[in-house]
RNA sequence: GGGGGCGUAGCUCAGCUUGGUUAGAGCACUUGACUGUCACUCAAGAGGCCGCGGGUUCGAGCCCCGUCGCUCCCGCCA
């Protein structure tokens, strides 16, 4: 069977934007909506389109009824049609270079409208130049926007690359597994979506953060090597890159180490990005966490470009500078980068970098530049030729530098840099630079009260050299995780995660879960999997709709996901969240609090 | 929770700075003309709670206050 007729059915023969110059001289019958139509007077043209495309369908009194090209004039667009006709070469000065089917067009013998249309309430046909309708316009009327040839195009991909995964995984023996969507309250982490139970007055189910503690159960059962392509939840404020609800590929395996799960992951992230058309090399560059901090001030550092962080404390250290040698006398360091071409930039210009450092949280952002030869700008006169010598400047070169503790400096040069590299314009869009960020701290310590919270999850082993090196230190601990990063965006995360039910008893501790009852109410179905024999087992989960947002060049994630939802996390087309009777909240055990009700 | 931007015809936008006749344009829509178009062309027409509520004013699309919606950012997102 041919691409072609793949398509075939009781009603039409082939997909519309599916016929080409092989198709010639068959009848076909073709099943789309009315894209356009020209009407000439007594010759008319519509283009027909389905999920494969278009194709220009001609009425000519030559081979159509008076009673088809009145039917056809009158039709609107996005109307559903059924028409049969003869595919038809177009003579060499009409074929249409910019449609895939534009060598040939199909000679309509008859037309049925089966699915007439109202006229749209946002237009799914657009001119080169015409501008998107509203964001909220195009959720409200779904239907319509999903319709376009893009959003088409970024859902097929979207589906291609989760038969990609779904394969690759499955060749490699991983099963996949499902698990609950109601399943139980996460105290701890984002915000859970609360589902009340009927059955059991006051009590809650949770919608799933992510499947992790399923997972790792059946890692304890066994099943050796689990994937899904899981739905997650979190009640947490929207951003541009973030929804209610998102999809994982989620994976977890026994008997492995942090290597085999980056190997596993390079190969997949490889097939899914070959499945788009593009090769990536293995194995990714790697870089600790430390390493990234230090050199980036970030721990998903874009590799695109240079920009590279430096430690300039020994330069400042000996000078009568005021704002340097406070910091460094509070034990914090003067560093900063290095912009090539830089000092052309006008004194408002850098004041705007110095604004983004500020909002980033540093004090300020100190400024040398060296033009002709000489240093410039408001802490020259305070260099000494040593510290000059130190800064290594080259004539045109900008320096840039944070004085405070890393904390503070590294969120600000982390910004301070992405915008210079913006500026120079030496972002390479068509670079990928993969890249493993591992050895993250085991946890975050609150500078106020020195409460430990967990940089990954509660799960994560810790690294064991440094649990036997720093045995009370455990703020000193590096844990077995890694995160998957491409361009600055994390793509995906993961670690080895605790196996030893006693060492995650005291996991939790650490984390301010000290009581064992406490840690049984919350925990018990994991703790119970662990004692009853858990395998050494770790996994990674990678952002499906990112993924496939990144591969369909710059879409919003709203542009890959069918029906997703509103920063404020209303759903416009189906009109969720809604109230509901009041009989429907007593039969819950509920009443609502909200006023105006 | 906080801050910025936007909200005018079905859609995309002007008009707002400096309040004052009947609120405009392009596309879409309706009607008519047109036999090779492909963003067809041409002619005519219809289409407005200027997001909503309040205030200032002789007079508000325009100024002020509030509110709702969308969006971007901060907080938040183990």
């Amino acid at each position: 069977m041919t691409e072609g007729n793949r398509f075939a059915t009781a009603l039409r023969s082939h997909q519309c934007g599916a016929l080409r110059a092989e198709q010639a001289g068959t009848v076909v019958r073709l099943g789309g909506w009315v894209h356009r139509s020209r009407n000439l007077g007594g010759l008319v043209f519509i283009d027909l389109r389905d999920r494969a495309g278009m194709v220009q369908v001609s009425f000519n009194p030559d081979w159509s009824s008076a009673a088809a090209i009145a039917d056809a004039a009158a039709v609107g667009v996005e109307s559903v049609v059924l028409v049969e006709g003869v595919v038809e070469l177009r003579p060499a000065e009409m074929r249409n270079a910019h449609l895939d089917t534009g060598d040939v067009e199909v000679r309509a013998t008859s037309i049925r409208v089966v699915g007439p249309a109202v006229t749209p309430a946002i237009p799914v046909a657009r001119g080169k130049n015409d501008a998107l309708p509203a964001e909220d316009l195009r959720l409200r009327h779904r239907y319509l926007d999903l319709r376009r040839p893009e959003l088409q195009a970024n859902l097929i991909l979207r589906h291609r690359l989760l038969q990609v995964t779904r394969q690759f995984l499955s060749e490699r023996g991983y099963l996949e597994l499902e698990t609950p969507i109601l399943t139980k309250p996460t105290p701890e982490g984002a915000r859970d979506y609360l589902v009340p139970s009927r059955v059991h007055p006051g009590e809650f189910y949770a919608l799933p953060q992510s499947p992790q503690i399923y997972k790792q159960l059946f890692m304890c059962c066994g099943f050796d090597r689990y994937f899904q392509i899981a739905r997650c939840f979190r009640d947490e404020d929207l951003r541009q890159d973030r929804q209610p609800e998102f999809t994982q590929i989620d994976i977890e395996a026994s008997f492995i180490e942090r290597d085999d799960i980056m190997a596993l992951s390079e190969s997949m992230i490889a097939a899914i990005w070959l499945e788009a058309g593009h090769v990536v090399a293995t194995p990714f560059e790697r870089m600790s966490y430390a390493d990234a901090m230090e050199r980036y001030g970030c721990d998903r550092p874009d590799l695109r470009y240079g920009l590279e962080i430096h430690d300039f404390t020994a330069a400042f250290a000996p000078l009568e500078f005021g704002v340097t040698s406070t910091a460094i006398a509070a034990g914090g360091r003067v560093r900063g980068i290095r912009v090539s071409g830089g000092a052309a930039w006008s004194r408002k210009q850098v004041d705007e970098l110095e604004a983004l450092a500020k909002k980033a949280g540093a004090g300020g952002l100190l400024r040398v530049k060296k033009v002709d030869g000489k240093l410039d700008g408001p802490v020259a006169k305070f260099l000494t030729p040593d510290a000059e010598t130190a800064l290594a400047l080259a004539d045109g070169d900008l320096a840039l530098f944070v004085a405070a503790g890393d904390r503070v400096s590294n969120p600000a040069l982390d910004r301070v840099r992405q915008e210079c590299a913006r500026r120079l314009g030496i972002v390479d869009e068509n670079a990928r630079r993969f890249l493993w960020v591992t050895d993250f701290p085991m946890f975050d310590q609150d500078p106020a009260t020195g409460a430990l919270s967990a940089v990954h999850h509660p799960f994560t082993a810790a690294n064991p050299d440094d649990m036997a090196a720093f045995p009370d230190a455990p703020e000193k601990w590096r844990a077995l995780a890694y995160d998957c990063v491409l361009n600055g965006l994390e793509l995906g995360g993961g670690s080895i995660r605790t196996s030893d039910p006693r060492v995650q008893s005291r996991m939790f501790a650490l984390l301010g879960i000290g009581d064992e009852a406490e840690q049984e109410r919350r925990f018990g179905f994991l703790l119970e999997g662990l004692r009853a024999g858990a395998p050494p087992h770790g996994g990674i989960a990678f952002g499906v709709d990112r993924i496939a947002m990144l591969l369909s060049r710059g879409a919003s994630l709203r542009d890959v996901i069918a029906f997703p939802k509103t920063t404020a996390a209303r759903a416009l087309f189906e009109n969720a969240p809604s109230s509901v009777p009041p009989e429907d909240l007593r039969e819950l055990h509920l009443r609502s609090t909200a006023e105006g009700e």
